[in-house]
DNA sequence: TTGACACTAGATCGATCGTTCGATATTACT
DNA sequence: AGTAATATCGAACGATCGATCTAGTGTCAA
């Protein structure tokens, strides 16, 4: 998809932003045609129906999403290491393809039966690299947690959050946030709270 | 709106089942109307529009967070006490009214002018209270951070990506996320990582 | 009995939606 | 050049959307 001259990744590309600025259900076909000035039955042409359209994106979203985590995931690194490697990997991905991402996260809801299948595979695959490395976390006593989902889920709500919010031109540049992301996290993972009192 | 027997409420509640279910996009006036088998100028005749709907149902249970949040805000308590009395109010009612945060944070972009600026300040009264007391920890020394916003922003995120995957009908009870959310939380707030290496 | 009022139903409006169709233009290959 | 595949177009279809209008209900006080 890297050839970004012909119009089928015209219109991939259109309506990344598009159904990133207004939503999937916010944006008609109509509105992507009219914003490249060229007939909606192009767009039929090219990925059969609206759904397809928003199935592409996050399957080739996710594709890339998924590939960078899973190098990182085979690296052979302690555990910890590799916790971290996944956030930097998984933060600064989710940061250079925000629209994505904010699609991926947001209109999840409004797929059918073969979409949502999909996107729930996803889910799964990227959960799982989390999970991995948690339950190894977890058997060498890095960690003491009595549910590596509920913290897996807790990791990535906040990675997703911060999309809700984060503009590139506010006070903080894009490496201060991740940094600030990722130092919570990894206290929130590994973290000792002294007992006070 | 206590009183459940009026047809008002009625028609109040389903919308909060619907909207929370199929997105405020995807439910129709008609979709409510259908399912209370009333005519749907019953709805305009109590809300107005769509869009009157939507805000109302933002404007009341964000009402009763807000208003929760700010006798915990209130009381003459150290500042780590409060923040975790914050985090148990917090998380209790947006379990108990998953179907409105639900509504609250899947549809904010959907907004006009009017319900936008609502909806922004409910947002900015919210997080009000973390920073005030994440504020407070600071200038006592009990944290280091860089960005009070990020932090509460993440804590916000936590939160409320339960509200994504939790199911009442699974494993875990909600005490039991509850605790692991508030853990993970108050780890990524308060706790420092040794530095093995 | 009457009239004011809150509430409800049904029909209907114009707009927009996703999708399809047949026809034309462009390109690639022999 | 000729032909088949591909890409693009404009028009239209049926459905559904939010919203409006009119005509009724029932209730209750005067």
């Amino acid at each position: 998809m890297g050839n970004i001259n012909t119009n089928k990744d015209k219109i991939f590309q259109t309506a990344i932003s598009l159904f990133a600025a207004k939503g999937f259900r916010g944006t008609s076909i109509r509105d992507i045609a009219n914003e490249m000035h060229i007939s909606i039955s192009n767009i039929y042409h090219h990925f059969g129906n609206k759904e397809g359209l928003l199935v592409a994106i996050l399957a080739h979203s996710s594709e890339r999403l998924i590939k960078a985590l899973n190098e990182v995931s085979l690296l052979d690194i302690p555990p910890k290491e590799k916790l971290k490697s996944l956030l930097e990997t998984h933060i600064r991905l989710a940061g250079a393809y925000s629209e994505e991402t904010r699609i991926f996260f947001l209109d999840e809801e409004h797929l059918s039966e073969e979409g949502d299948k999909i996107n729930r595979n996803i889910q799964r695959q990227i959960y799982g690299f989390y999970q991995k490395v948690l339950h190894e976390l977890d058997e060498t006593g890095f960690i003491q947690c009595r549910s590596i989902k509920v913290l897996a889920f807790n990791i990535f709500g906040v990675i997703n959050w911060q999309l809700r919010w984060y503009r590139a031109d506010g006070p903080l540049s894009f490496e201060e946030v991740k940094e600030e992301v990722m130092c919570f996290i990894m206290k929130g993972v590994f973290g000792t709270i002294e007992q006070t009192e």
